[in-house]
DNA sequence: GGCGTACTACGAAGACTATCGTACTGGCAT
DNA sequence: ATGCCAGTACGATAGTCTTCGTAGTACGCC
């Protein structure tokens, strides 16, 4: 059966809001850069746990809302998951290349996953 | 007189050895990224003090140091002063693009300084 | 030599970050 | 209803970061 979409809503900032240093920031970390490179693999919106982080499930939700409220992803309830998508189109549209350099990046350096 | 270079010598990173992580998380610096910026405008290599921060001069030092240690700014003692200039070459070389991106979506942000 | 300038080193204060554990909520399935 | 699964909230801790002030070093000039 086809899972509804939930009435819970987060906040996301509005494109324009979007900080290049938040941004930055949020891309620094090594855990956070793991999950936008596996973000970007997959062809679907993944869960967190799907992820399969390193760490444990609070520090994986703080690095999440890291990502989400600096504007990097678009997460969405659906039942009890959740699913994460790169924000891709809003990323490019602001700083067109700084997504794809920062992909290749780290794919150079083995920071794929 | 042509005042020479110093004999004095500063650490740099090769270029194999600088990391994304660290280069994002120098950039991801409001202050760091306004000497970005400013190196990058200016045709010629600037002194600290030439870039005239509003924070002190031992704060000053220490973002040269984060952007020099990152192999962000490559930086060389002529005298008392100490010329920075930005490692573009290696940093288009590693990560096509980054810099450029970065350095646009500043100036869109209007932290040019 | 003595002075001024440019930058550094060191230590400190305050803020922020990443990580964890435990207790909790919301939704699905039985 | 009961239980399970995915994720959240909160507090704690240890580490890092930004900033400053003061004292010190290196260099050029008089």
């Amino acid at each position: 059966m086809t899972t509804a979409e939930s009435s819970r809503t987060l906040a996301h900032p509005e494109r324009d809001r979007i900080r290049l240093e938040e941004v930055l920031h949020a891309l620094a970390d090594p855990m956070r850069l793991r999950v936008v490179c596996a973000l970007d693999a997959g062809d679907t919106e993944q869960s967190c746990t799907e992820l399969q982080l390193p760490v444990t499930k609070s520090t994986s939700t703080h690095h999440f809302r890291v990502l989400r409220e600096s504007g990097v992803i678009r997460q969405t309830y659906r039942g009890t998951a959740k699913l994460n998508a790169l924000r891709r189109e809003d990323l490019d549209l602001l700083f067109p290349g700084l997504l794809d350099s920062v992909l290749a990046g780290a794919a150079r350096q083995g920071d794929g996953g």
